[in-house]
DNA sequence: GCAAATATAATAGTATTACTATCGAAATCG
DNA sequence: CGATTTCGATAGTAATACTATTATATTTGC
């Protein structure tokens, strides 16, 4: 499995950077030390001439992988669009039941991070944070058409393409597929945000994780599938 | 009704302002202009310097109604809610039956705003563009645990428990009310988003407000409400 | 109706951000 | 071993996000 995963690498669109930073250590570290500075600043206080410091490089050379922090924040989160489309490939394989395989894509979706995959170099516990907090940034800006004509959001799509197929297997005549999964996804980022900083906007309930269940309920009873 | 709605004022937290735009010609430019202008060039491009230009004044003297652009954001936000609020609670009064409040509730909050209301001298058409593409950068900041600290998400709070308490009355047992309506806010914002620039993660139908059947009916199934 | 308080325009200035351009040394690749 | 790529170093620009000061209007209080 080690050998397996190691071999795994995305593909992201290259129209996000300008040389591929996976090609060197320099680029690399500019990813995973990014994936840090952001958690720690936030977006909006993380710039290129900050992590150059840290990574004992210069601002030029960040600018050479990457034209800006708005790129390298879709860089970050086409990344995890990938990696959440392969945990989905894999924890839906050889299961028959669309709606068991429809709970494990829902629990990919909604499930907070565990420590240290071991997967790839890249923090997927920080990088999660990122995505709750800042993955919305990526499109909704001013650039989200040009971004969109570039191939930006693929992953997005074919992601969120991948569960409304299951959804549709369980209920051919369900009108809201899509809906159904983009809501899911935005809405689980939302409550986990909210749990930390704003908990009336959202319920917490001991001993269970709350954003899950409540999504995979809400799946269910949307397709009227009873427990 | 004119005279009616006329004499409203919203209360606005004021941490969110240095002096009260509502009380100076200026001021209520600044509003009125920045709403227009945030909508023309996106929040990320639109600055105080370009406004004051517009509304010919000086970058000095918008910076003494708003600490920052951040905070003209989360003043149009939190007039917005207030604005929300306000609709549910004329939208529920005097109905009975709590499925039906809820259903009315839920038409406030999912859909389209419907030109000129002549409600104030706010563009509610325009401050609701912004909401859907900006509000969330109001709380998804480094900054949301002292914003929250000084009070500038209550008015979401309560709307949200406004409505959670419609869905309490309906299902006492209802385990994640916050999560339902929170979901229903952030995922309609979302939804007519997507609608406009990614469809692909978004259902549309013809001759049908998907975004508010969609919640309405996702709300209804959660709480097994037959139709 | 005048003084006092307040509001604003005008100007100036700073630190930071978000880049672009150029150049030479070092590493690597063929 | 020579060509190319890579990177660090330096420099520079335009814009952003503010703050400060002063002089002139305008309002208000008496």
């Amino acid at each position: 499995m080690q050998e397996l995963n190691s071999k795994i690498e995305f593909k992201i669109n290259p129209s996000v950077y300008k040389k591929d930073p996976l090609s060197s250590d320099l680029g690399i570290n500019i990813v995973e030390q990014g994936i840090d500075q952001i958690v720690e600043l936030g977006f909006e206080n993380f710039t290129f001439k900050k992590l150059a410091q840290r990574i004992n490089s210069t601002e030029a050379s960040v600018y050479r992988y990457f034209e800006s922090k708005h790129h390298l924040l879709s860089y970050l989160t086409q990344w995890y669009w990938n990696w959440l489309e392969y945990r989905i490939v894999i924890g839906t394989l050889n299961i028959p039941d669309p709606k068991i395989r429809l709970e494990n894509a829902i629990k990919c979706l909604t499930e907070e991070i565990k420590e240290d995959q071991n997967f790839s170099r890249i923090n997927e516990v920080k990088l999660h944070q990122i995505v709750i907090t800042e993955s919305s940034k990526v499109y909704m800006c001013k650039s989200v058409d040009e971004n969109n004509a570039s191939g930006f959001y693929q992953v997005y799509k074919s992601l969120v393409q991948r569960v409304a197929d299951i959804i549709l297997e369980i209920s051919p005549k369900f009108k809201y597929p899509h809906m159904l999964v983009s809501t899911i996804i935005e809405g689980a980022h939302h409550q986990r945000f909210f749990a930390d900083h704003l908990p009336r906007l959202t319920d917490q309930i001991e001993n269970e994780d709350a954003v899950t269940s409540f999504y995979i309920q809400l799946a269910n009873r949307q397709l009227r599938i009873e427990k």
